[in-house]
DNA sequence: TGTGATGTTGAATG
DNA sequence: GCATTCAACATCAC
């Protein structure tokens, strides 16, 4: 479930099980709409004898460079995935393709609504740019937060969700963000002073720390975060409110509407 | 059976 | 240029 922590334990398994192996093939499966600037043979015939030699997250993309010097960028869409199984195992229900290394080991792609998109690229700067993809939310500093924030006239959590202000925050991040900072998610970026935006931003990374520290496991996240109880009929953690649903920058959003302040 | 789900994109609207 | 809303992508779970 790929937001940015889902995304870096996504980067751990590739780079356990991917890195530094010689890819004896590519095999397809039903790639439709997979692959966004290559066709799925022609991604084939390229993967084939190289090796990945590192890879790189940013925000909710992962770029995994070759050895000829382009990458592959994996986006996971809502239902991306990698599996890793052995020769004779079952490929996952709805794997699109496979990298075969020589030992038997596969690392599928499975991805059951095909909303994840897969590019070559010669050059991945180049893509950054054009999509105008912002700085990853853990590396993004204080001063570049608040400098993205001037002058923009829309809800704190559209602009959280847009990824050219900065990338890797998800509908449920940024739900979680605005309750820790006590921040009704519909309230207007002009209307927050100084103060609250830097909450905000602090808040966020100390969210995306802890959820990383947990691998992205919602099972061990804290019951006194919102997420496990971002749900119908579920409570407010801080004072037992019940938890109100809205639509907000066009994304289901939950929020407390006893301790979540709307401004603006 | 209908509805909504962690995301992105493009078109249309204001 | 900005911001918002909608539809599309395809499948599963409730």
């Amino acid at each position: 479930m790929p937001e940015l922590p889902e995304v870096n334990t996504k980067k751990l398994n590739f780079d356990r099980v991917a890195l530094h192996k010689k890819i004896e093939k590519v095999e397809l499966r039903e790639t439709n709409h997979i692959f966004r600037n290559i066709t799925g043979e022609a991604f084939a015939k390229k993967m084939k004898g190289r090796k990945f030699t590192s890879s790189y997250r940013r925000g909710k993309y992962l770029f995994a460079h070759l050895d000829n010097g382009h990458d592959v960028l994996f986006h996971f869409g809502m239902t991306g995935e990698f599996y890793a199984y052995e020769e004779g195992d079952q490929h996952p229900k709805h794997e699109r393709f496979a990298f075969r290394f020589p030992d038997g080991q596969r690392l599928g792609f499975d991805c059951p609504r095909k909303l994840a998109h897969i590019y070559y690229l010669e050059n991945k700067d180049e893509f950054i740019q054009e999509k105008k993809l912002g700085e990853d939310a853990l590396e993004i500093s204080e001063a570049a937060f608040l400098q993205k924030m001037e002058g923009k006239t829309g809800t704190i959590k559209g602009f959280l969700l847009n990824q050219s202000n900065l990338a890797g925050m998800g509908n449920l991040y940024a739900d979680e963000v605005c309750w820790q900072v006590r921040i009704h998610p519909a309230s207007l970026i002009p209307a927050l002073e100084d103060k609250t935006r830097r909450e905000l931003y602090h808040g966020m990374q100390a969210i995306l720390r802890q959820a990383i520290a947990n691998k992205a496991d919602y099972a061990h996240y804290p019951d006194e975060w919102l997420w496990n109880h971002r749900n119908k009929g579920g409570t407010c953690p801080r004072d037992g409110h019940e938890l109100e649903r809205d639509k907000v920058a066009g994304r289901s959003t939950y929020y407390c509407p006893q301790c979540q302040e709307l401004r603006g």
